[in-house]
DNA sequence: CTGGATCCAGAGGGATACTG
DNA sequence: CAGTATCCCTCTGGATCCAG
């Protein structure tokens, strides 16, 4: 009666096209957006960063959408914030597991990307 | 004097954070949107599928957007659109291999999805 | 140094009506 | 049946200035 298992749906497994949230519409949704990439391949290729540091390593973002965005990664629990009590102010940001278990299927998603340019 | 191989790098692989546009936005921006997942899904659980099918399938999309996006996704070589010149017009879409070889990533994202959000 | 507040332009997306 | 055309609106993201 039950349908055969679907291992490989990319949804919720009976209810496609995504009536529903589906998990890959929502990551797709974390890590949407112009900057969310670049920070996460910044503190991904130089670990532990501090905000003027990733102001500066990512071209063109302002005060307005890193500081926005970093709060967005933050509270969906890909970047850790530590905030350092000296003065002056520091305050780093790093990479969290969930985050390391994302990469290589970026990684993947990147190579894709490069593949299907020819 | 070469830098040692970097074979992780998410990005251009030498120069990070995807000053350039790297493969990794621009695939996150071929697949990005409101409905090209839907899409996609659809057509990955249901084979070939009419113009009108696709719309009743995916609720809430409208003429513009189905219309906009199937021509997107045809352009960027995701889907294949096969024009029946019958009467009354008949049109299908489907994925290409291009796509299959993004499922599985896809399905990892999905399933990565499902993880964090506990 | 690390952001927040405000204002604004442009793109993405929706509703409706129409066409080959 | 398979889309276009048009209008409109929201929301993302940018510029600038300000604050703890």
């Amino acid at each position: 009666m039950t349908t055969s298992e679907n291992t490989t749906s990319l949804c919720s497994g009976n209810v496609c096209p995504c009536q529903e949230k589906c998990p890959l519409s929502a990551a797709l949704e974390i890590i949407g957006g112009k900057w969310k990439i670049p920070i996460l391949c910044s503190l991904y290729n130089d670990g532990p960063t501090r905000y003027n540091a990733l102001r500066k390593k990512i071209k063109g973002v302002t005060n307005t959408m890193l500081a926005s965005s970093l709060k967005e990664l933050e509270a969906d629990g890909l970047i850790l914030r530590t905030q350092y009590n000296e003065m002056p102010l520091r305050v780093e940001y790093e990479l969290t597991k969930n985050t390391n278990r994302l990469i290589p299927i970026l990684g993947s998603l990147s190579a894709w990307g490069k593949e299907i340019k020819n």
